[in-house]
DNA sequence: ACGATATTTCAGCATTCATTGAAATATCGA
DNA sequence: TCGATATTTCAATGAATGCTGAAATATCGT
């Protein structure tokens, strides 16, 4: 991961509603969830709502689809890692200090298993 | 760490020049260096590194200490540490599922040693 | 096609941010 | 004390941020 997506990524997280909502897409796992459930469950406007999640999806943290007439968000965990791996690296002098915490929905494996 | 800390954290983070700033720091280690080298390495005027070595401070992710004319900033491992746990702590639907990547120095082991 | 539901787009507004230049403060060496 | 070095404080400015309300768009059931 580049410093400039890095910085995206922090800055995406860096606002209490934005990281509610990215913890909230984190614990409905790789599936998603609408975005009228999380409006209903953080009690955002639907518009500031659209707002936070464009911002999150440009630093590529969160990703859509449509389903019906719903719009399907999902937590990116592979962006999350990197952003925690660019984090650690930094660390220790370059010299990788950890293994480096790795983030994972609890169940539902959904992607590759490794 | 509380959420609020978290958000603070990721803020002054989340900034180009902060991030080399506090980089720089971490790779200097617990003895810090002098506002002047960063100055120097970083080529940012002295008005605007204040600027941002406050917002590193009140996030506590820096502290300072006079030492002569010169201020010697430092990187806060413990508090970095406290902000990856955060974040690795939301993954995985709470359930801790990495060790947590740990940020410490390379050399230099001026702390406890646990 | 029509009305209802789900979400986005747009314009506006107050606030915060990052930077700059000029002046102030603190410490040191002679 | 004087001049130099190191850093901070202050005021000003343009840009970005987060929010709101009204209107637009897309999809569904009938």
């Amino acid at each position: 991961m580049k410093k400039t997506d890095a910085v995206a990524a922090l800055a995406a997280l860096a606002q209490d509603n934005r990281l509610d909502i990215f913890r909230l897409l984190v614990q409905a796992g790789p599936e998603g969830m609408p975005a009228g459930a999380v409006a209903g469950a953080l009690d955002l406007a639907p518009n500031t709502l659209t707002f936070h999640f464009d911002r999150l999806r440009t630093a590529g943290l969160v990703t859509v689809r449509r389903e019906g007439r719903s719009m399907i968000y999902a937590a990116q965990f592979e962006q999350m890692n990197a952003l925690l791996g660019f984090l650690t690296e930094n660390c220790c002098g370059g010299t990788p200090c950890a293994p480096a915490a790795e983030c994972k929905p609890a169940r539902k494996r959904t992607k590759v298993p490794a």
